[in-house]
DNA sequence: CGAAACAATTAGACAAAGTCCAGATATTAG
DNA sequence: CTAATATCTGGACTTTGTCTAATTGTTTCG
C-alpha cells in the first residue's frame, strides 16, 4: 500500500495508508463519513479534516475517483477504470454496471474545452417503492 | 402558466407560478438559490421553505427534474425531453447536449427494479485550467 | 546530537445547501 | 360568517464539507 501511494506521487503517512486501505478493501462505493467511521473504528483517531484532505488528495492524484449521484454526498471509486453506475434513487445504493456501454452521437466538443471523462448514471427504484421504503 | 400547473396536478398559487415563471424564461439550469434571487428581485418576498419546496414538488409532478453534478447543489432542468450535458467541472456551468446520443450495451437491469432514467454527463474542463481560474 | 525548516494532522469554528416545525395566512366550502 | 384545509413563513436545525491556527512529526544538515 505504501508503494501504490508513492507511485502516485503521494507521501504515505500512518493516516493515509489506513484510508487508503479502506477505500481498497472495500469493493462497495464509499463516502467521507464511511471512511471515517471504518478508520476510527478499531481505536484510533484520525480527524475529520484529515479524511476530507486526503480523499481530495488521492482523486487530485488520480488514485481514486468521485461519483456525484448523490445530491447531499460524494462517492468515492477506487476503480479508475472507465466504467458506469446504476444509481438506486430511493435506497441511495451504487452499484457498477459491468457490462461495457457503447455511447454514439456525441457531439463536438465547445472550443478551448477538453473532455476530461464521460459518466452513465442509470437511475433505478424497486418496482414496488413502498416496500423498500419501508424496508429502509 | 396556470393552467401549466394545473396540467401537472398542481395548484397554482402566487409563489409557485412565479417559481414556475423563473424556470421556464429562464433557458439556463438554475439551483435554488438563483431560482430564489430571481423570484426575489423585484419586490416580492418568497421564503426559502417555499421555494424548496415548490422546487420539490415540481420535480415530483415531474414539471421540471433535478439534474446532479456539482457536489454541493442540485440544478434544476425545465426540458424534460430526455437529453444529455456538458458539466464543465473548473467553472461549474451546465449545458445541454444538442446531439442525440445512443448508448448501447445496457445490462439487464437488476431484478426488483425499473429504470427511472439515463444520464449522461460528459465532464469537461478549459483547454488553459489557469486562465480559466484566474477569470473566475 | 540538536535546531531549523518543512510536511502533515488536529480540533473546532465556520459556511452553504437543504429540511423541519409550529405558527400565521389564504382559500374554499357550506 | 365560520370551520376546514392548504399554503406560506421565519427561524432553528442538520449535514456535508472547508478553513484556520496551533500542534505534532519528520527531515536535513551543521
Amino acid at each position: 500500500m505504501p508503494t501504490l501511494l508513492r507511485q502516485h506521487g503521494i507521501n504515505p503517512t500512518h493516516q493515509r495508508i489506513e484510508i487508503a486501505y479502506a477505500m481498497f478493501s472495500s469493493h462497495e462505493h464509499l463516502c467521507a463519513d464511511q471512511i471515517m467511521t471504518i478508520v476510527n473504528s478499531r481505536y484510533s483517531e484520525t480527524s475529520k479534516a484529515t479524511v476530507y484532505n486526503t480523499l481530495n488528495l488521492f482523486v487530485e492524484k488520480k488514485l481514486i475517483r468521485e461519483v456525484i449521484v448523490d445530491p447531499s454526498k460524494v462517492f468515492y471509486d477506487a476503480n479508475t477504470i472507465p466504467h458506469h453506475h446504476f444509481y438506486n434513487v430511493v435506497s441511495g445504493e451504487l452499484t457498477d454496471i459491468d457490462s461495457t456501454i457503447e455511447i454514439s452521437g456525441l457531439p463536438v466538443l465547445p472550443s478551448g474545452v477538453i473532455a476530461e471523462g464521460i459518466d452513465v448514471i442509470v437511475r433505478i427504484r424497486p418496482q414496488r417503492p413502498e416496500i423498500a421504503e419501508a424496508v429502509a
